[in-house]
DNA sequence: CTTTGTGCAAAGGCTTTGCATGCTT
DNA sequence: AAGCATGCAAAGCCTTTGCACAAAG
């Protein structure tokens, strides 16, 4: 059921994926499959939709990317740390900003062991007004 | 553009809207539309499925509920808890705790208008693995 | 009586999947 | 040569929407 493969196949080097991760890399923010299968495009690579799909969800998993979903239930890639940040979004012009939350990753850690969890996974994002878009 | 309704109408009383309501209120977790639905449907009550889709968001909407994303997607609600607590939930069997993070509040609410951000939405959930699930 | 809520079913949008072919190893 | 990766298109899934009817105010 869970996924306990002792060493999956390590990924073949292809021309697509190699592109896809430049693009993502090229990336500030967020953005979606469909975002970065546009800027491919754009940018005069052809690759398909799918693979897009396919590879940032494999990135994902590999803890290469980080995934979060945005309140309008696309899934949004971005490289990062896999480390301990996260982000405050402004749910009106959609702005990003990086934060830390110190001593969290610790405190979450304790509290979940306290309840027996593991594997924590700590999809952590804030969603508010920024000054911009509450100052009119 | 934004809902900046003055007093829209008051919502009409319903039966579907009632059954709805108690419904949320049994819960003590999180719920999806299609939850609830099989919920009422299994406590007898007869209501189309879009009906708890539109009522849901409605009262979501009008804030008399919190909703949040599976990481898989789906929409959850839970009555508005008073205080400030969060969810611990294990993406194996969807058991759920409730826990606390003492001083995350001060420390979300310092950041955020570090960052110039108001009306923070500290929508945090956190998705692991429990004790029994892990533990085979 | 007028207006909002409900039901059913179809449409929509994002994402996943099947299958044949190409490319990596 | 063998097997994963890719492409295309179709299927899937959750959710939203249109329209006609029933119910609330």
């Amino acid at each position: 059921m869970t996924s306990t493969e002792r060493s999956a196949t390590p990924p073949r080097k292809t021309r697509q994926r190699a592109e896809i991760r430049s693009a993502v890399e090229a990336l500030d923010g967020f953005a979606t499959s469909q975002d970065i299968h546009d800027r491919m495009r754009h940018d005069g690579s052809a690759v398909g939709l799918a693979t897009v799909y396919r590879t940032l969800a494999a990135m994902a998993t590999a803890g290469e990317l980080d995934a979060i979903r945005t309140p309008d239930g696309q899934v949004a890639y971005r490289t990062c740390s896999p480390g301990h940040h996260h982000h405050l979004v402004c749910r009106t012009c959609g702005r990003t900003e990086e934060i830390t939350l110190p001593g969290l990753e610790a405190m979450v850690r304790t509290i979940a062991s306290d309840h027996g969890f593991g594997e924590l996974d700590h999809e952590l994002e804030f969603f508010g007004i920024c000054g911009s878009c509450s100052r009119p």
